[in-house]
RNA sequence: GGGCGGGUAGCUCAGUUGGUUAGAGCAACUGGUUUACACCCAGUAGGUCGCAGGUUCGAGUCCUGUCCCGCCCACCA
């Protein structure tokens, strides 16, 4: 029995660790079965919960749920991720307040401290999403530094290196001052800001009292400048070239070169030369045979070769500084305000610093096949436009920086012998177990980029490389995974790689197209929108906009904030949050629990509610049209619901069942068989809401399942239950007569019209519940026929006792609809000139609609081009509205008539 | 500079291959304790579909241009 009142707290506990117990998310390797296998986007262990994590977690439960329903072997495999930088940093936090360093405490005790951060810490993400609901195989539990996975990242670069994919290199890159780490370009993000544009004067050598004006964002690297460059066709530096200038700051004469990267038209034309700390700059240097001076060191402060007056100094106090210098000795032309872009680090929110720094690379494996993959469709996006994003990174890819130089993470398994060059890959020992004298060896400080490990996810997590291990997971019968719902934003990150990784890893050689369809991660990715607030801004945590999710889930049930959630999202585009939408999908669930609570009035639906049974209990003969109709609608529901769960489109899916279920179902069938609780209506009853749970599960699993095993569907749970298809339902119920359907359709779609129009008409006279109101009815023999079927019906809905028949117009407030004429008797005397004026308003509505009709029909090249259909339509609207018009002409006249116009 | 997405009711969004008088929810307003549900029911009002052209018998829907908003990519110092 169903309890009298709504509790979401309590069941939504119950129901969790029963599905628990009783291992209802645990894989099963069912070879008649087909696999559906979800990977979780490993959340950071750093992380709490946000909205993005609530959206993403629970689209990926009702995949999943919904796989179950379909009968699919499922299994969606969660796990953590460690989270680099990130956990690095707060450790370093927690050390900083005792005012120590990580160098103070070595890496050894660094490390411990980290993992017992993610002791006290990492899994607190796993259990706020368990009580969301989440239908994850926690058997398979993994963390990105578990020793297996770990092995499986190092062998993943042991086996790079061997391919010759993993280099190292002396390279430019971005250096993070704060992190002290270097980063790959994807981890700096782009920012305009408001800077200034120095002119700098820099005199020339041989012509003393003769200027070169340079332009530079950077006056703080001028003690790094080894040459001052213009383009080889600027006319106005033709007599400079093969000179040199004095550089400004540690005084020295550098020469004046021509280099076609210099833009003649920006600023002066004049380009100072940096190579230690510009990209171009290095390139125009190395070009020229120009040394590179360092300046800046890692910290982001100057050093010693940028002299000692600015020795020590921070790069942005230096900045302001060398400007002072500048213009105190009159070397400063002028300074303007200038907007340009920045690279930021995405971490420390520090500007990066361009360095030149001895790092590992990856030049990425498969890159063709990984295009070809979304080309012939075996990965496919959702929303599709991603793809030419996916196809544009990879067509301008380049080398992955893969080193950090932290602590927290996978350390790089290269070690050097000790002593000896290290820029000699003779002295270089490549593995994952290292050698076997380690007494000779040092193995490198650095580790590898958090996503570098992320990237073979897909792969790692199914036992990859261990064969035991994955048979063991079931690697064979789970890979590829179905679907990966994540966003947009790490589609370069970790889509991209994951991708990558698993066309390269799992063989050699050339692939083709068989190939690349058994080796791909996952067949398709479904990008979710980004959580905003109702201004549409991000939703973060300074900014303190952001809702705390669990509180939702306090508040609303985890039900009513997956389906509310859900329900906003539209496909592929941010989603504008709002409160009231999960207040919402809390009273979803409400309305759902209240109307198995109206149908267990009439008792259980006992042990005959197997879907068979409940057909056996229909009498066909006692069937009326209101429960033909309401079945063949949810039918059309269904096949609807289908379509939009197979289009990945959640909210339409949702607004489907909605719509169903609130105005057909409960407004309208349940009120109507109110009056009408036999045996078939009852079975009808089940057969709907045994449905509609079976629909809404995957949504809102929990008061779901509690209904279900409350009304007694079943001892099985609603989640080992198979989710028929409209069509499949259909041939369940062959076996009774339906009769015409269509025609059955357009009777209560009738009969409605009729019920909200005299409601409607009840309202403009305030009289809306009163229950004395007598109505009288004119209509042809076919529609009185149709009137009498559901006179019981209408008296009911309409609260009156009275409803007969009229041979002619009453001078009585009329209402005009498909079946004929309703006048209202309210046994009060009726006032006759707002009853002529409200016929008026409704007569001018009318006479518009009429005209525009008309003229519609009158054009011969619509009759001439339109199809037939169209055509017809129009012809029976303007009949329809033309008898209308009639009608209500007849009783204006009856009231006494007059013009009309007034 | 290049690319992508969006602009429809006060708000959030639907609107299938062009075809009846452009829809839903929320908010607003009116009325209601009709025994599932006030987390409810019944009803009302509210829109020049960003703007300007074009194609068509017919355009929210297709084409061209244009203006806003948002995002991504890009070494003009």
């Amino acid at each position: 029995m169903i309890e009298i009142s709504y509790s979401s707290g309590d069941l939504e506990r119950k129901w969790y660790a029963k599905w628990l117990e009783n291992d209802c998310f645990r894989r099963k390797i069912s070879p008649q079965k087909d696999a559906y296998t979800i990977v979780i986007p490993p959340p950071n262990v750093t992380g709490i919960l946000h909205m993005g994590h609530i959206l993403n977690n629970t689209i990926q439960d009702v995949l999943v749920r919904r796989a179950r329903q379909k009968n699919q072997s499922a299994f969606w495999i969660p796990g953590t991720d460690h989270a680099g930088i990130s956990l690095q940093i707060k450790v370093e936090k927690e050390l900083a307040k005792q005012n120590k360093t990580r160098h103070d405490v070595g890496r050894e005790t660094f490390l411990d401290l980290a993992r017992k951060w993610r002791e006290k810490h990492g899994n607190i993400i796993l259990d706020q999403l368990k009580k969301l609901g989440v239908s994850c195989d926690w058997s398979a539990l993994k963390y990105t530094l578990d020793s297996d996975y770990s092995r499986a990242v190092l062998a993943t670069f042991v086996e790079w290196y061997r391919r010759g994919y993993i280099y190292r290199g002396l390279r430019f890159v971005n250096w993070c001052p704060v992190s002290m780490t270097a980063l790959s370009d994807e981890e700096v993000i782009m920012r305009q800001q408001n800077s200034s544009l120095y002119y700098v004067q820099y005199e020339m050598v041989e012509k003393p009292g003769t200027f070169i004006t340079v332009a530079t964002t950077r006056p703080e690297t001028i003690m790094g400048d080894v040459a001052v460059a213009v383009h080889p066709a600027d006319e106005r530096y033709q007599d400079f070239l093969g000179l040199h200038c004095w550089r400004p700051i540690r005084r020295e004469a550098i020469p004046i070169i021509a280099d076609e990267a210099v833009l003649k038209d920006f600023g002066t034309g004049a380009l100072k030369i940096t190579p230690a700390h510009d990209t171009v700059d290095f390139e125009i240097g190395r070009r020229h045979g120009l040394a590179a001076i360092g300046i800046i060191d890692k910290n982001g402060t100057l050093n010693q070769f940028a002299g000692l007056e600015f020795a020590g100094m921070d790069r942005f106090e230096a900045r302001k500084r060398v400007g002072e210098y500048l213009k105190k000795n009159g070397l400063l032309l002028k300074e303007e305000n200038y907007v340009n872009s920045v690279g930021f680090s995405e971490r420390a929110g520090v500007p990066i610093e361009p360095m030149l720094s001895e790092q590992w690379f990856l030049r990425y494996p498969c890159v063709e096949e990984a295009k070809r993959a979304i080309q012939k469709g075996f990965i496919h996006f959702r929303p599709e436009r991603w793809e030419k994003t996916y196809t544009y990174w990879l067509d301008n890819i380049k080398d992955w920086c893969i080193s950090r130089q932290l602590w927290w993470g996978h350390r790089i398994p290269v070690w050097y012998r000790k002593g000896e060059d290290r820029s000699d890959p003779q002295n270089w020992h490549v593995s994952v177990d290292g050698p076997e004298d380690p007494e000779n060896w040092d193995q490198d400080e650095d580790v590898l980029d958090t996503w570098f490990s992320s990237a073979i996810w897909p792969l790692a997590t199914l036992g990859w490389p261990d064969e035991k291990a994955m048979a063991e997971m079931g690697f064979d019968y789970f890979y590829p995974t179905a679907d990966l719902v994540t966003g947009p934003d790490i589609i370069f990150f970790w889509v991209a790689r994951m991708i990558i990784s698993g066309l390269s890893l799992l063989g050699e050689g050339a692939l083709s197209d068989d190939e690349i369809r058994r080796r791909i991660p996952f067949k398709n990715v479904y990008f979710t929108g980004i959580i905003r607030d109702h201004l549409g801004r991000k939703m973060s945590k300074s900014l303190g906009n952001s809702p705390d999710p669990l509180d939702l889930i306090e508040k609303y049930g985890a039900d009513g904030v997956r389906i509310g959630l859900l329900s906003m999202a539209p496909h592929g585009q941010d989603i504008l949050f709002s409160e009231e939408r999960v207040a919402q999908g809390k009273k979803l669930c409400t309305k759902l629990w209240n109307s198995f609570c109206f149908r267990q009035r009439s008792g259980m639906a006992g042990d005959r509610s197997s879907i068979g049974a409940i057909i056996e209990r229909i009498d066909g003969d006692a069937l009326e049209a209101n429960d033909i109709v309401i079945l063949e609608k949810l039918f059309v529901a269904m096949d609807g619901f289908e379509r939009a769960m197979a289009d990945y489109e959640f909210n339409r899916a949702l607004q489907i069942l909605y719509t169903f279920f609130w105005n057909d179902y409960c407004d309208w069938y349940i009120e109507i068989s109110k009056i009408r609780t036999n045996g078939t209506v009852l079975a009808v009853h089940d057969l709907l809401l045994r449905q509609l749970l079976l629909l809404f599960h995957p949504f809102i699993p929990f008061i779901t399942e509690e209904l279900w095993q409350g009304h007694g569907y079943g001892t099985k749970f609603l989640s080992e239950e198979f989710l028929e298809n409209g069509d499949e339902l259909r041939r369940d119920l062959s076996k009774i007569n339906f009769g015409n359907v269509g025609a059955l359709i357009e009777e209560i779609e009738a009969i409605r019209e009729l019920v909200v129009a005299v409601r409607a008409l009840r309202a403009q006279f305030g009289l809306a519940s009163r229950r004395d109101v007598k109505f009288y009815f004119k209509a042809d023999s076919a529609a009185k026929a149709i009137i009498d079927r559901h006179l019981r019906d209408i008296k009911h809905l309409l609260l009156t006792g009275f409803f007969d028949e009229t041979a002619e117009a009453l001078q009585l407030p009329t209402i005009v609809v498909a079946l004929g004429s309703i006048y209202m008797d309210t046994a009060d005397s009726l006032d006759i000139g707002a009853e002529k004026e409200r016929l008026r308003r409704e007569l001018s509505e009318l006479d518009r609609f009429i005209e525009m009709n008309q003229k519609k029909l009158q054009n011969e090249d619509f009759l001439r081009r339109a199809p037939k259909e169209v055509i017809e339509g129009a012809r029976d609207l303007l009949a329809e509205n033309m008898t209308k018009k009639k009608e209500l002409e007849a009783v204006f006249e009856a009231l006494g008539g007059g013009p009309r116009n007034s």
